[in-house]
DNA sequence: TAGTCATTTAGACAAATATCTAATTATTAT
DNA sequence: ATAATAATTAGATATTTGTCTAAATGACTA
């Protein structure tokens, strides 16, 4: 839970996760859209994947990264216990 | 969006907010669950009304906190975003 | 075997954060 | 008036965080 609400604690981050909302991508593609360094994005989504809000792949040179919601449901569990009973 | 995420990030903070699910309380109140100084949770309660996750009402000498939800549901509309559509 | 490309790791640094003690403000009670 | 109580503000400090550049790793290509 800590990691997780750290990991959302940054508005880099949570872009990196509306981006991955589409399709998956490479760590370059991510960093381009962004206009910090690649080890600053790299740093993000190391992150982001110790929050298990992201999945990575390594294929050949590429790392791809893909959303993982199963711990956004964790959140959306937390949330709930406030609703009005 | 940014003063909510960064006012859920503190495990001090997530405890309070889960105290205040039950009842409006005092800052002293408050304060007596934790180990942290009253100044402490002075400062972690003007973060959390920062973030509207709190209003505060003063009465006398007593200043009494109470849950605010509705700054949650925001929250709850960026989270549903990612569910599977 | 070099050279290049994609990515991460290492190390440094400024800014933000969580905490404390001491001091201040505001209110109530004697 | 004075003292006591509730809470906040001020200021200090150690830790964490976000960022950078330089270096390292690993994989493809000519």
């Amino acid at each position: 839970m800590n990691a997780l609400f750290k990991a959302l604690n940054d508005p880099t981050r949570r872009a990196i996760l509306e981006l991955l909302r589409e399709q998956p991508r490479t760590a370059g593609e991510i960093a381009d859209h962004f206009q910090f360094s690649k080890p600053t994005i790299s740093h993000h989504l190391d992150l982001l994947r110790q929050a298990d809000l992201v999945s990575s792949d390594k294929q050949g040179q590429f790392v791809t990264y893909t959303l993982n919601m199963t711990v956004m449901d964790e959140l959306l569990g937390w949330l709930l216990q406030f609703q009005k009973s």
